[in-house]
RNA sequence: UCCUUGGUAGCUCAGCUGGUAGAGCAGGUGGCUGUUAACCACCUUGUCGGGGGUUCGAGUCCCUCCCAAGGAGCCA
């Protein structure tokens, strides 16, 4: 049994093979009929042809509609047609599984995002839909290839997580006590942690202590936010990649961002480039260009507070205005990236009053080590920063945060024992499948889309 | 959560200033052709998002709830 990406990247002429997939489309001709099947394995379906001379030729072939699986045993021949290549000339075709046309809600036909969404057990059987799953994979492995030739360990840290990162968003709460239970005061002393226990936000603070021991490390898995968000860029559970580097400052961590998005897209447009294509003709036009200039021409860099001076002397009135000290919004960050760059923008350096306690202060006091990483179409893809490792300014952070320093005690040990300069940074990784294939909403990039009032199975 | 716009056939949509619904595609039947968004002819399909109200009469106006999309906030 042979893939139908096996078969036609290396179509071996008069071989006889047999593949299996489902139909995606038919058409009669006179004595004959035409197939369409594909078995996920790239964007291209296989035509096969069928002649009326198959013994099941009337009673199966005749009755194959969009969604059936089949198994097809035939010779692989030269097309005498134009639109493919090669074909498969059938000898044998067996029907594996019925798909009821009255009833199966894809066509073949152009069925609209929000539709797809709300079959998500069939939509990635669509071209669009396939084509992300195949992309997403490849961006997976390739991150995973990416560490591991540049020294990266990789962690798993803990999903259920005692530590909420001081600012990373609202936590679901893990509990194995009853609904009534939960109402009396204290009554996480009871429950299974003997405390409140939550999904992670972020696997950075664990991260952290990995890379005082390992160097180089990152973590990479699914990541929960019970905000109540409902926008294009927002789920409430989604993957986030962590690297974290020790000996590592602000300027290194850029470094390693910048050539971890290059390195990723040049992949992605070497593998997947079929994939792609699709992506760029019905999805997002002009996305092969935005993506080449991603991996040839280096990000801008600019710090906050050139930001601000930047957005001040625009020529265009923005709905909050520009003031240094608050948090740059949507409007201004689009601006940045893409009416100022036109590349993808890192922002540095923000006031310390907006970013969270573990960011190392900056030599006049007012600002953090920060740098986000702003692209177009998305906003912020990559937030991350330069720890503070110095014991005592750490400290006094935490207390200004108003954190259990008790709690984090483990944490300040960090900075007792050999604390060293260290970085990393947190990358939306669906947010990264949304910039590549050029995808409008984060719900089509995530095979089952987690959102306030939305998780069907 | 807030703002805006929507919810009409399986899908995508039309339906003017209120008079109980239509197209294309899909599906079915027949025909034709190495077809490829196949083509031609004929046919089927609706609690007009839910509830309430105004009116002789509501898809159309009002109230309310639900859902979706776009934008905002939170962030990745």
């Amino acid at each position: 049994m042979r893939t139908i990406k096996e078969l036609l990247n290396n179509p071996v002429v008069g071989s006889h093979v047999a593949v299996q997939g489902w139909v995606r489309t038919r058409r009669d001709s006179g004595s004959l009929s035409f197939v369409e099947i594909s078995d996920g394995s790239c964007l291209a379906n296989l035509q096969v042809v069928a002649e009326e001379s198959l013994a099941n030729y009337d009673e199966d072939v005749k009755s194959l509609t969009t969604g059936c699986a089949v198994k097809v045993v035939g010779e692989l021949v030269a097309s005498p047609a134009k639109g493919q290549a090669v074909e498969l000339k059938a000898d044998q075709l067996q029907v594996i599984g019925l798909a009821d046309a009255d009833s199966y809600p894809l066509q073949k036909k152009r069925h609209s995002l929000e539709f797809l969404r709300t079959i998500s057990h069939l939509r990635s059987r669509t071209n669009a839909l396939g084509a992300v799953t195949r992309v997403r994979s490849t961006l997976n492995f390739g991150i995973h290839q990416f560490f591991q030739e540049n020294g990266f360990f990789q962690v798993q840290t803990p999903v259920i997580t005692t530590s909420d990162c001081e600012g990373a968003g609202e936590m679901f709460t893990v509990t194995a006590l009853e609904p009534d239970q939960l109402k009396k005061d204290g009554a996480f002393a009871d429950d299974f942690f003997h405390k409140r226990a939550g999904l992670t936000v972020s696997g950075q603070l664990q991260a952290e202590i990995f890379a005082l021991s390992h160097s180089r490390v990152y973590t990479f898995g699914p990541t929960f936010r019970a905000e109540n968000s409902n926008t294009s860029r927002h789920l409430a559970e989604f993957w986030m990649l962590e690297p974290e580097m020790a000996f590592c400052d602000l300027q290194c961590n850029m470094q390693l961002a910048e050539a971890m998005i290059k390195d990723l897209v040049g992949r992605v447009l070497e593998e997947c480039a079929p994939d792609l294509d699709l992506f760029n003709k019905f999805i997002s036009k002009g996305l092969l260009n935005r993506l080449e200039t991603i991996k040839n021409k280096p990000f801008v860099h600019l710090s906050y507070t050139d930001a601000v001076k930047e957005l001040e002397k625009a020529d265009k009135q923005f709905e909050f205005p520009v003031k240094w000290g608050i948090d740059l919004q949507a409007e201004h960050e689009r601006y940045l990236c893409e009416e100022v760059a036109g590349v993808p923008v890192i922002v540095t350096n923000y006031p310390k009053t907006i970013k969270p306690f573990y960011m190392r202060l900056d030599d006049g006091e007012e600002t953090v080590a920060a740098m986000d990483i702003l692209v177009p179409g998305i906003g912020e893809l990559v937030g991350g920063s330069q720890r503070e490792e110095r014991y005592d300014l750490l400290k006094a952070r935490m207390e200004e945060a108003g954190l259990d320093l008790e709690e984090y005690g483990w944490y300040l040990d960090l900075r007792r024992y050999g604390t060293v300069p260290h970085s990393g940074f947190g990358l939306g990784f669906e947010r990264l499948v949304q910039l590549i294939t050029g995808m409008q909403n984060i719900r089509d990039v995530i095979p089952f889309p987690r959102t306030p009032g939305n998780a069907p199975c």
